[in-house]
DNA sequence: GTTAATGCAAAGCATTTGCACACGT
DNA sequence: ACGTGTGCAAATGCTTTGCATTAAC
């Protein structure tokens, strides 16, 4: 997938100017990390993440994933992803943009439709909340799990 | 609040139903549970369930809490939220509805829109999901949060 | 009386923290 | 060289499991 190279590629050059920027080392386990999360479209936890990085950097710990990973939000050039699930899920990908998630076996794809941006919204709550940004999160079923 | 009041006993009613249906029977734990939570609006936290049922029944076991929390999802009576977070939040209100973070302290609103029922969807996806419910994740300012 | 739920203790995952050493700039 | 990041080991937090006891129907 090009496309996908691009993004990755986008992202880490993007890395390297926000580390650059806040004094922060880039790292060979920030780039590996970040190479990792921004080609994939599953939305991994950290211990996916751990897993995949394991293959590129045998001797990185869990620990510097998790950290990395926190980080990585911080600056904001990852995003934890909203789910029911208790534990964290991650998303290279800060644009807007929806989710779907299989009701059968919790599958999560991203969801891109033209209807779904610029939708008319309110601004502010009853209870007085301010309304900045939205993502929306479908219930769905995945082809494997429609087919039984 | 007359209304919640309302939402309360119509939860506890519908549980009582659900739960015959099921041969489970009603017990003391599981009543005052989902009057706990339904009670609230704040999403709370196995655990924050756990603090406040604790008051009541001062001998129950938070394993209990865990179970019939995770029951109530397995029936349908209650859901866990889309959250961020590394742990489950509760809600009583399985109805459509949609929610606000605020990003400065992580609190929880409920939003209520016309404007947000009856959007026009897609109902595939380009990764073949059939999308079957929706709900809104807005992120936000709460009063607090606003003022500094 | 049956059947299922609860409580306890212990185990199992997910995540974080403290500190010594190594690395990026 | 300096300052921050990493790895390790241990701690903490959240959730689940096995089993004997208790409660709901």
């Amino acid at each position: 997938m090009n496309s996908n190279l691009a993004f990755i590629s986008n992202k880490i050059s993007h890395l390297e100017t926000t580390c650059r920027e806040h004094g922060m080392p880039l790292t060979v386990q920030r780039r590996v990390i970040m190479e990792t999360l921004a080609g994939r479209q599953d939305h991994p936890t950290a211990d996916q993440i751990y897993d995949a990085v394991g293959e590129r950097l045998p001797g990185i710990s869990r620990t510097t994933v998790y950290r990395v990973l926190e980080a990585f939000v911080a600056l904001g050039v990852s995003q934890k992803i909203n789910n029911p699930e208790a534990k964290a899920h991650f998303d290279a990908d800060t644009r807007r943009h929806h989710h779907v998630r299989c009701s059968g076996c919790g599958a999560v794809a991203d969801v891109h439709d033209e209807r779904l941006n610029g939708l008319q919204l309110p601004t502010e709550t009853a209870s007085g909340f301010r309304l900045v940004d939205y993502s929306i999160n479908f219930i769905g079923t995945c082809t494997t799990c429609s087919v039984h």
